[in-house]
DNA sequence: ACTAATAACATTTTT
DNA sequence: TGTTATTAGT
């Protein structure tokens, strides 16, 4: 252990060693930061702390772990599982399930994504019939967020006279309103938003000092990595646990504070030493990821901010080749020189390979050009694997299997799959719970007491339904997660609901659905060789599961493929060969950022981000026009690149570096490309039928996400086409008692009865899967099946 | 109640 | 352009 100072220079040395009182490691990019929490985790470990007295806060689960896991070989995986690491979410998550009974909730609360965020959002402004074009679900939410964040709940809002002011400067005067229906809701509804979890951990260490003086026992050191991407929630979080013993290490790197559209507040790590006056600056400096030219282009950039701390990023590597610029005429024409670009640096690892961009809109593009010269590459972002609908359909039914109250899962599943409790039935129990004051499910544990005016027959259908939830979490309490949520799966419906039709679509939902299916049994089985647990109950898994992301899982390494996405994503990542593209004005920096001289220094801080992932090379494109939001626009190379050093860059022949702007026509350019000039309009057709006829189908990569537009446009396939004939609308002629007909949704039944004629003719159907069914001959495309 | 059709709309997104 | 949400029609 103690040859591991030899690995580190002469700042990491330090920044390990220093225990004795508050500290801020400034990271420059590429210079060991990981290294040097590890190694310090792992000394304070052998120096004394107990695991448990440790506390490591990261921004993603993917660094918690990758971090635990080094710490592992270094102590040993019995140590290391014992220390406090993971996100500032989940580690406070778990707090406050234990603490839950000081701030009003139930142990068993759950976590409203932020899609279920807003659609309570969308239905609390409908529901107090403003206009939600001026209250627009997404800014309402970010500007509920942001109070958030600064800590400032429905209560304390009263008192602020600049609040109200800033909602009547943006004319929406009942954010107020709003915001106070909202969080009435959430608490019926016994759910956190992801913001909740931090203003309820604040609330919760302001109104109990026992508890705060407890946990500042507990948490003897605290680390907290990426600290320029604290907003200020969070800030105090770990300012009052540090508040006892001042054991605090904040580590970052204010030039690569990026995420202030979601409250991180770049202040928290530049006014650190105001917050711990006898704190120690250590500064990381040496560049061990990139050639000296990519080091220095980085940094002649970010130069031209503002608002930094200063530093000196160096690197002693090779000095490298330039920063290579390409123009193209047009966005394909980008895409297509990348991936010309891609094959011939291409030295046997497309792994080494990374395209980034600004916006996901941009990876399509790319992404066919990849796949018409049949370079490997994986997506990465675009639709998680938590978002798809039957996987949140079926976590809706695990958390109000474990919160009856939870109204968004409510309202998800309590149609789905089908059982005839439509628009009508769910606005009724919506009201009814409004004006009581009450969840939905209370509505409908007693419809009588709340007067929910439903006739018996649907009265019966939400008494099922309870009924089925409530038979779930009976054996949720002592059966394991894998068991219920096997027993779900069959019992809700869902698995008859997707084995009805065997179309690509639903094909893909078994797939996600036995993917999740596999998780629960890989985390039950995890669990208990870990912690000896007998029984790994539903609850633990949703709050596990509630906090995960698409990033979290693990990707296969031993895939060799290039990697697309955006910047943002790329954070933490290296690559020996970085692509940058869409280097335009409007674009990068984005349209949305330009307003403020904040807004483009961070768009300048993104773009440094994105030119020190590269080790070896880095190159940038930008095109001339660029078709976006369905029109095609021409654009300006971005001002981004005049802030890097010229002598770094090797720039395109009709770059005129001085004025900044396009001034003569490109020397390369086709006459296709001339053409498309003077025809624009013209042009999307050609390159659509070109695309079309390409059949870039045949060399599709095994790792690629198929196109999803592409893969919804397949039809469902018959079983037999031979022995079925349709039913035409006006002749049901051929349906007797005791045919076997087709249904396109429930699927193989036998006629038991028939009532009416001709246009109101309704038949009762068994069907082999979905039981008893009353169907509408005129609506219901039925197909006789004439064998069997 | 469900599907098809149309209109409206678009950053980045560790949790 | 592509997606998503509401609406109209069967």
């Amino acid at each position: 252990m103690e040859d591991y100072l030899n690995l580190l220079n002469k700042g990491q040395r330090d920044a390990v060693l220093y225990n004795d009182g508050p500290s801020l490691v400034i990271a420059g990019a590429g210079s060991g930061k990981t290294r040097v929490l590890t190694y310090k985790i792992a000394g304070l470990m052998q120096s004394g702390y107990a695991p448990s007295s440790i506390l490591a806060l990261t921004f993603t689960n993917k660094a918690a772990k990758e971090m635990k896991d080094r710490i592992a070989t270094i102590v040993g995986e019995e140590q290391a599982k014992r220390l406090w690491m993971g996100t500032f979410h989940s580690i406070f998550y778990r707090i406050l399930r234990m603490e839950a009974d000081k701030i009003g909730f139930s142990e068993s609360f759950t976590i409203y994504d932020t899609s279920d965020s807003r659609n309570l959002l969308k239905s609390i402004i409908k529901g107090m019939k403003l206009d939600d074009k001026t209250y627009n679900p997404n800014k309402v939410h970010s500007r509920i967020s942001q109070l958030k964040n600064n800590l400032v709940t429905p209560q304390s809002y009263m008192g602020r006279s600049d609040l109200h002011e800033t909602d009547m400067h943006a004319r929406m005067p009942a954010i107020k309103d709003i915001y106070f229906a909202y969080t009435e809701r959430c608490l019926k509804a016994g759910a956190m938003d992801f913001d909740d979890l931090l203003l309820y951990t604040n609330i919760l260490f302001r109104d109990n000092p026992g508890t705060l003086y407890k946990y500042q026992q507990i948490f003897k050191f605290i680390l907290v990595d990426e600290y320029q991407d604290t907003n200020f929630a969070q800030h105090l979080i770990i300012k009052k646990l540090a508040d006892k013993h001042h054991h605090i290490c904040a580590v970052g790197d204010d030039a690569q504070s990026i995420y202030s559209f979601r409250g991180a507040n770049i202040a928290n790590i530049l006014n650190f030493k105001d917050t711990f006056p006898e704190c120690k600056l250590f500064k990381l400096e040496q560049n061990y990821r990139s050639t000296q030219n990519i080091v220095n282009a980085a940094n002649s950039l970010i130069d031209k901010n503002k608002e930094q701390i200063k530093k000196n990023v160096f690197s002693e590597n090779d000095e490298g080749s330039l920063i290579e610029i390409i123009s193209t005429y047009s966005d394909t024409d980008e895409a297509a020189a990348v991936a010309r670009r891609i094959e011939e640096m291409y030295k046997g690892k497309y792994n080494d390979f990374a395209i980034l961009y600004r916006t996901n809109a941009q990876s399509r593009i790319l992404e066919d050009q990849m796949r018409k010269r049949s370079i490997p590459y994986k997506i990465y972002g675009g639709l998680s694997f938590y978002q798809r609908k039957e996987v949140k359909d079926l976590l809706s039914y695990f958390r109000l299997t474990t919160n009856h109250d939870d109204e968004e899962a409510f309202k998800r599943i309590i149609n789905y799959p089908a059982r005839g409790i439509g628009e009508t039935t769910l606005n009724k129990i919506a009201d009814c719970a409004l004006t009581h004051g009450v969840s939905y499910w209370d509505v409908i544990s007693d419809t009588l007491r709340y007067n929910l005016p439903v006739n018996s027959g649907t009265a019966l259908k939400l008494g099922a339904f309870k009924t089925l939830i409530e038979e779930f979490s009976q054996e949720a309490k002592t059966r394991d997660a894998f068991a219920i949520a096997d027993m779900i799966v069959k019992r809700s419906g869902i698995l008859n609901e997707l084995f009805q039709e065997r179309s690509p679509e639903n094909m893909t939902r078994q797939q996600n659905i036995e993917e999740l299916l596999k998780s629960i049994h890989e985390f039950c089985e995890k669990r208990q060789e870990e912690d000896g647990e007998e029984n790994v109950l539903l609850t633990d898994f949703l709050q596990e599961v509630s906090l995960l992301t698409d990033q979290d899982t693990d990707t296969e390494e031993n895939t060799d493929v290039v990697t697309l996405m955006t910047v943002h994503a790329s954070k933490g990542l290296e690559f020996k060969n970085i692509f940058i593209v869409g280097m335009e004005e409007e674009l990068f920096p984005s349209n949305m950022s330009t307003g403020s001289e904040d807004g483009i220094e961070e768009e300048r801080r993104l773009f440094y981000v994105a030119i020190t992932r590269a080790q070896e090379n880095c190159v940038i494109s930008y095109a001339k026009s660029r078709f976006r939001n369905g029109s095609t626009n021409y654009c300006n190379p971005s001002r981004f690149l005049k802030d890097i050093d010229p002598k770094l860059l090797k720039l395109p022949q009709d770059y005129m570096l001085s004025h900044g702007r396009v001034v003569s026509p490109d020397a390369n350019s086709s006459r296709f490309e001339m053409f498309r000039r003077q025809n624009p309009s013209n042009y999307n057709l050609q390159v659509k039928q070109r695309e079309s006829s390409g059949g870039f189908k045949a060399n599709q990569p095994r790792f690629s996400q198929p196109l999803s537009n592409r893969q919804s446009s397949f039809k469902p396939l018959s079983n037999n086409p031979n022995s079925i004939s349709a039913v035409s609308n006006t002749n049901f002629g051929n349906i007797k008692v005791g045919t076997f007909v087709e249904h396109e949704k429930f699927g193989i039944g036998k006629v038991i009865e028939l009532e009416g004629t001709d246009g109101n003719c309704k038949a009762t159907i068994m069907f082999k899967n979905m039981g008893q069914k009353k169907i509408l001959l005129k609506y219901a495309k039925l197909k006789v099946l004439n064998d069997k």
